[in-house]
DNA sequence: AATTAATACTTGATTCTTTCAGTAATGTTT
DNA sequence: AAACATTACTGAAAGAATCAAGTATTAATT
């Protein structure tokens, strides 16, 4: 659906308004598209996105800022969602033996087990979700969206 | 930051994948770009979509199904949002004269008083995020945004 | 006309998430 | 050592998402 429709206006709005919306309510699907894959899992696409990150880390422990920093939604509470992992099993916690007030973070083997089933069912659905664009579009889009990202708060 | 580095990944992501992560990382930006713009007034950016709709009806009320396909949301949802924004006397509920099950809803003075005020301030923010791209390529980005949300899912 | 089905919305219960303020422990700086 | 900064955790409260069941009204079927 246009943008223009949504918001019922007959008067065209400002090329910088259409974007922002625009990406919204593309985001918005894609969301939701990703979390049908993630729930008969039980995960959510933060809880997720966590895992992927730790076991990007290859071996190495993560502390708490730093999961937090590469972290999608920065607003979220860490720790809970951390401890989330934990009681699932897919991660473990441990203090930082250099610097007692951080904690190493790492994926568990039971975490790993998952992230590899699930990384193959939301590989096929991004393909889906981008699958109306040709290569050249999509390398373009990632092109623009990190232009976007750029932007000083 | 790239998304190579945020996963911490040495090995070349599948393209869609890219894509669909850069556009999470960037709505997310945005997304709390603009909610730090609503905070001061107390509603979210979900409410703040409401009333747009509404308003985008122009006198004419609309019921609630018409608001909730309009959002992308779950109704039931729907019916809360919308009675807090009520509760705020920035909306109006009234039972619809020729079917009684459904209800109209129409922005009051209140609401369209305040949309006004914070139009301004998140038309800047837009600006401001979309700033980086040309006017070309803020219509390519458009046009792409719109190309991947017509997946029948 | 009476029953059944569909529509439009509401409510309750549950769980998850976010936010905020405060605590505590450890490090760093002066 | 004292004061300050950093890192993480916790409790409480409010918000939002989700699911299922419920009410009221209208439309369709028999």
């Amino acid at each position: 659906m246009k943008i223009e429709k949504i918001l019922k206006t007959s008067i065209s709005l400002p090329l910088s308004k259409k974007a922002v919306v625009n990406l919204l309510y593309t985001t918005n699907q894609v969301n939701s598209n990703l979390n049908d894959i993630l729930k008969p899992f039980d995960i959510s696409i933060q809880q997720f996105n966590v895992l992927r990150i730790l076991r990007g880390q290859k071996g190495k422990p993560a502390t708490l800022a730093i999961v937090q920093e590469l972290m999608i939604n920065k607003m979220s509470n860490t720790t809970r969602l951390i401890d989330k992992l934990v009681k699932k099993g897919f991660v473990e916690k441990n203090i930082n033996a250099t610097n007692k007030r951080k904690i190493d973070i790492h994926i568990t083997h039971e975490g790993l087990s998952l992230l590899n089933i699930v990384d193959l069912l939301i590989e096929k659905a991004e393909e889906k979700i981008i699958k109306p664009l040709t290569k050249n579009e999509t390398q373009e889009l990632i092109r623009l969206l990190g232009k976007i990202r750029l932007i000083a708060d």
